[in-house]
Parts: structure tokens; sequence; C-alpha cells
DNA sequence: GATATTTAGGATATTAACATCCGAATAGCA
DNA sequence: TGCTATTCGGATGTTAATATCCTAAATATC
């Protein structure tokens, strides 16, 4: 679905969300705990600083770290410059003119799924897909009885 | 959203399901209506051929034409091919041992987003998007009178 | 049967995404 | 002040998708 940049970008960004708050990770670090390029992640996460997604600190004990709290930063900001979703909306046969006004033959029916997918991307925020204590027992249902708890750190 | 190659054999369909009925198209004149090179469009209308989608005829007054009844004919199976969308669905964040079970932090959040781009691209044939005499005025409203004819053939 | 038309498909070129390498630039620490 | 750890960013290599070219195979028409 997403590009391999942007899912390192994403994975990456998981990874800092996890971390207790605040403290600087290495992209070797990073590469290593999930198995992505640490030079190649480098640059990725260097736009991502660019667009104050997130913060580095160079020298001993630097790294990255989030510049936004994992409830503010929806998945779009940290997937869009790498794989522009939005794009994706505008006409499933690629036409450059299309609209609601002057549209193509796919356009009414793909424009409702296209809107859930950058629906999606847009409200769906870091912290919500954040690993939680208990994934099944989240948002709908009581959050009093955790079934099992998944804290590994 | 769609790979270009699976756009170009989506619009080629499409182009195919407008005609009067059973004319075979050659590739020429597919490739100069819809602005797709001829020569690499002959090669992914093979596919469909040879997946039963399309049916091809050579020589003089020979082409391409559907094989299968547009209204039979889902969007997946003229695009899987040459883009797995299925494939979309698996896991955001490319973990290949994802599953309801045994999930990634993503998993439930993403999943019925992906189930419905799944689901349109099963459900949604041909037939739902070719072009339609009068595209505005489809399905919830009375399709009694059509405001202006689009037939340009 | 000869010929023109058209698909079939192998070989190759082009392009963009992905990845690696290496030398700066920066910041903490002795 | 120097040393080391770390990000930053340019240059380059690799790979897969996209595109082109050319010849062979098939088929309708004369």
């Amino acid at each position: 679905m997403l590009s391999q940049t942007a899912e390192y970008a994403l994975r990456a960004v998981l990874y800092l969300a996890e971390q207790p708050h605040g403290r600087p990770v290495r992209v070797d670090e990073i590469g290593d705990a999930l198995g992505i390029p640490a030079n190649y992640l480098s640059k990725t996460l260097a736009t991502l600083v660019r667009l104050r997604v997130l913060a580095s600190l160079r020298g001993p004990h630097g790294g990255f770290r989030l510049a936004v709290a994992p409830e503010d930063l929806p998945l779009m900001q940290v997937v869009a410059p790498f794989d522009d979703i939005a794009a994706r909306r505008h006409c499933l046969l690629g036409n450059p003119e299309c609209s609601d006004h002057d549209s193509c033959a796919a356009h009414h029916a793909w424009k409702r799924t296209s809107e859930q997918v950058e629906h999606f991307f847009r409200t769906t925020t870091v912290a919500d897909i954040r690993r939680a204590p208990a994934p099944a027992a989240r948002g709908r249902r009581a959050a009093a009885a955790p079934t099992r708890s998944r804290r590994t750190a």
C-alpha cells in the first residue's frame, strides 16, 4: 500500500513513539531494531526533521525523537512526504481533468472508497496505532479489564 | 493508486466495453484514443487475453474485444495481474507475520479501510463504470429523465 | 497461394525508486 | 582545545517498472 520509503518512515516514527518520552534514538538502533538500512533511513528521517515531525540531536547521546505528541500526529503527516496519498484520490483512470463536475467514468464509484482511504490517514494518529497494552479492548468497549498485558519493556 | 500498467489495462478495457458489442479494436486505435503507448499496451492486453478477460483476433479486421460481459467483470480481474490490490490489505507496516491473531500495531485500525478498498475492486464491475448517458442522475435519484445525452458515437 | 494486416513476444533502452558510500557539519565531553 | 559520536547531504550504484524496437506467427482478402 505504501511506498517502501513511506513504510520505513511510519515504522520508525512508531518506534520513536514507543520510547520512554523524549529519549533520542540513533539511526543505527532504529535500523537495527526494525531491519531497515540505516543509511537510507537516515535521509528519510532527515526529511521528517525538516518538516518538524521529528527533532534531531547530533553528537553523543544524540539521535531522533518525535517533535509532536503522538496524539497530534496523523499518519498522513508521516507518510505524505514520501507517498502522496491524496493524489490517489483524484482519478482512478489518471485523468488530470477529473472532478465532480467533469467526471471520468469511474469517478462516482471510486469517490467514496478513495475518501475513506484519505480519511483513514488524516484521522488516525500515531497514538492510535502505537503498540498498546490491550489492542482488543480499546475505545468502544469498557477499557477496565485488559485481558493480557503486552508490555515487554 | 494503481500502477501505470494497471491503469492502462483498466482504461483499455473500459474503452472496449464502450464499443458497439463485439467489434474488435486494434491496439493502435486504443493507444491513439487513450494516449497510451501502443507497443506497451500490446503486451498488457496480451496478458489479459491469456487470462481470458479479453479475446484477440489477428489479421485484417482483427483486434481486441472483451471475452466477458462487462456486468460479469469486476475491476479486480482487470487490475490484479498488474497490481496486487489484495496484497495491500495485509499489513500497513509490511510485517509478513501480521494477522488477526498476531497483529502489528496498526492492524486493527487499518483493517477496515483496507477491506473497503478490496471490496470496491471486487464488487465494482466494468459495467458499473462504463460511460453512462447521464452521469449525474444515476442510482439514488429517479433515472427517468436523462438531462443530456452523452452518446457521441 | 501471395500479400497485407494485425497480434505475440523476445531483446533492449530509459527512468525512477531504493540503497550504499563517504566526507562534511555539529555537538557533547575530557 | 581537541576527540569522538552522531546527524547531514552529495555522489554513486542497483533494481524493478516502464517504454521502445524488431521479428515471428496468424488470419482475412485478393
